[in-house]
DNA sequence: ATAGGGTTAG
């Protein structure tokens, strides 16, 4: 720990006790700088403009509004109450202490304001996002007569970032310019990163190459790293970091920790792995960051146990890391793992979060887990997120995903206010259950709200489409994606409309569409071509799909393609080329992995197959399915002939 | 000034 040394009683003056606060405040020990002022004032000293802007400071350290308050009634109680310096470092105590109210009640009671005052209620209300409230106090401060600096403009860049307002952040940035502190490295470096979460990495590139070689920094270059990782750009990140180490640049944590972060797939585990060495070798790896980061990369990158033993290993873990491991078990499916952990977080005292209930409601929506997810879902309610719109969101999708379309439809009837991501998911809801109908409803009432449906949205309401097979109405929606809405429809907008001319038997169209189409046709697009040449037994069509689809995935590691066209050649009767196909099967040694199904029992997720007789009680099971079939033969209920064809 | 866990799709 700190050397705290103590100000002997004697020599002890102000100055002295001032020293020893800063040095706590500094080593991050706010406590002790509010024990020490305690102490100090029983010895009978007054603490000074220069005391309580530190008192202040480890206030804010702490977030504690009670220790902020006894402070804020001391410096009333003293001369310094008028102090400009002290004023505004009250304002910053409140403002770090999450409270707006007090810090805009204290902010309108100074008389004469500086740069610096402005400065904390600017960057005090640009991190809550109130972007017009940002734009007011900027307005009020010109008004004022006070000239803004870096600091303002940062906070004005955050604000305008907040909505990812790419217009905002050019104006601010010309404004930056015009007052002449875009030579400013700081500066610069907010702008790429900016520019970078906005999207616009030319513009990022171009701060960062207008910045002289010389004046970089490590922050100008983990802003790039960090811009090109977080848009999936992991490549470029990757050889800016090489560069950067060229450019005899020391990466610090932050440079680790975003590569880490752009590991994002199982692909990507050795490159993971390596960023982890670099980590190492920086002495790095037991940051906390770090290691969270590190965490999350190798549950993304499904090395699920390096994971589990860095978890085991740390000694403070907060909610991050829980929630990091949590979602990682979750995201594969291992819900009682992830529960297990979510009730030992509870025991550590660690309380969870939005994002940790998130990721535990996203796990029951992949797993069909009902009866847990219910759970949550009142967990959630009786913790305060019962207004937040993410968290019903993924609620809602929750429900939908189980089959409980009726539990989705009574969240998302009463919710206060519906995001085009409710909307999207409720639509989605409905096409997954085949509520075809609900669907089209929900959509068209989506619009007369005034709201824009996006990609995904159009992606829902297609797959509903080709799933009740509304070629019309389909059609109709694909063509306003492009028309109305300016949204490139992408390969699964097109692969929707493919499959359902395929199956309405426009094969033709279908196939002039997958040709003349801008985006390059994937192995899901020509497979529902296959299979829609299978239901009107068209051979020239189906070897035609069956060729691209070789094409595409030369491995032959499925068999779905043979099996579907020796099906067509056999529904036409040529028997000689079905039997050709199947020779090249076997001579091609063709895997054929049958399709899995999962039922959870008592919480216990069971997997089968067809004919699966690997269970300890399938001759029990497979009783009860005869007795049913019997029973359905009574019914007179028929199931699709089509459906045991292959 | 930069950085860790997350809702619709897959």
């Amino acid at each position: 720990m700190v050397l705290l040394s103590k100000p002997s009683k004697n020599i002890g003056g102000v100055f002295e006790w001032n020293s020893a606060i800063r040095e706590c405040v500094k080593q991050n020990c706010s406590h002790k700088a509010l024990l020490l002022f305690r102490q100090m004032k029983q010895n009978g000293l007054e603490a000074d403009n220069f005391t309580f802007p530190l008192l202040a400071k480890a206030s804010a350290n702490l977030c504690s509004l009670s220790s902020s308050q006894i402070i804020h009634s001391n410096v009333l109680k003293s001369p310094f109450w008028s102090d400009l310096y002290v004023q505004t470092a009250m304002l910053d105590m409140y403002v770090k202490c999450q409270q707006l109210t007090d810090a805009c009640l204290l902010f309108d009671r100074i008389p004469v304001r500086d740069v610096a005052s402005w400065n904390v209620m600017v960057l005090a209300f640009a991190q809550s996002g109130f972007l017009d409230k940002v734009l007011g106090l900027f307005r009020d401060m010109r008004f004022d007569g006070i000239l803004p600096d870096t600091v303002t403009v940062v906070g004005l860049t955050r604000a305008s970032l907040d909505s990812k307002n790419l217009a905002l952040v050019k104006s601010v940035h010309a404004f930056g310019i015009r007052i002449g502190i875009d030579g400013d490295v700081s500066m610069a470096n907010t702008w790429i990163s900016a520019y970078a979460k906005c999207e616009d990495l030319s513009s990022a590139m171009a701060v960062f190459n207008g910045v002289e070689i010389g004046v970089r920094t490590v922050v100008s270059w983990n802003s790039l790293i960090a811009g090109y990782g977080s848009l999936e750009k992991f490549i470029n990140a990757l050889s800016f970091y090489k560069w950067m180490l060229c450019d005899g640049y020391r990466p610090d944590t932050s440079t680790i920790v975003s590569l880490l972060s752009s590991c994002i797939q199982p692909d990507k585990l050795f490159q993971g792995a390596l960023i982890h060495c670099h980590g190492i070798k920086l002495g790095c790896d037991s940051d906390i960051f770090v290691v969270n980061a590190l965490i999350s990369m190798y549950s993304r990158c499904s090395d699920i146990l390096s994971s589990r033993f860095l978890f085991d290993g740390m000694t403070d873990r907060t909610c991050v890391s829980w929630t990091a491991m949590i979602s990682g078990y979750a995201e594969r499916g291992d819900l009682d793992e992830a529960l297990r952990l979510f009730h030992a977080m509870e025991v550590a005292g660690v309380k969870p979060d939005l994002v940790t209930v998130l990721s535990l409601v996203s796990g029951c929506g992949l797993t069909g887990a009902l009866e847990l997810g219910k759970w949550i879902h009142q967990y959630a309610f009786s913790n305060g997120l019962r207004d937040n719109i993410v968290v019903c969101n993924a609620l809602i999708d929750m429900h939908a995903k189980c089959g409980n379309i009726i539990g989705a439809r009574e969240l998302f009837n009463v919710l206060p206010v519906r995001t085009v991501v409710s909307w999207t998911t409720m639509i989605t809801g409905c096409a997954l259950n085949g509520e075809y109908k609900e669907a089209l409803d929900l959509f068209s009432l989506m619009v007369e709200f005034g709201l824009k449906p996006n990609h995904l949205t159009f992606l829902a309401i297609l797959q509903a489409c080709t799933h009740a097979g509304f070629l019309e109405k389909g059609l109709e929606l694909f063509h306003m994606m492009r028309e109305v809405y300016n949204i490139n429809p992408g390969v699964d907008h097109y692969s929707c409309i493919t499959d359902l001319l395929g199956r309405k038997g426009r094969l033709k169209e279908a196939v002039e569409l997958v040709e003349s189409m801008p985006v390059k046709p994937d192995a899901g697009i020509w497979s529902a071509l296959l299979s829609a040449c299978k239901i009107h037994r068209n051979v020239e069509m189906g070897e035609y799909a069956c060729g691209r689809l070789f094409e595409l995935e030369p491995d032959l590691e499925g068999a779905v393609p043979f099996v579907e066209m020796a099906n067509i050649y056999a529904s036409e009767r040529r028997w000689d080329e079905a039997a050709a196909v199947r020779r090249a099967m076997k001579i091609n040694k063709v895997k054929k992995f049958p399709g899995q199904s999962l039922v959870r029992v008592n919480g216990k997720p069971h997997v089968f197959t067809v004919e699966d007789r690997g269970h300890p009680d399938s001759l029990l099971l497979y009783a009860t399915l005869d007795s049913l079939s019997l029973q359905s033969k009574e019914e007179e209920y028929w199931p699709y002939l089509e459906d045991f064809v292959t």
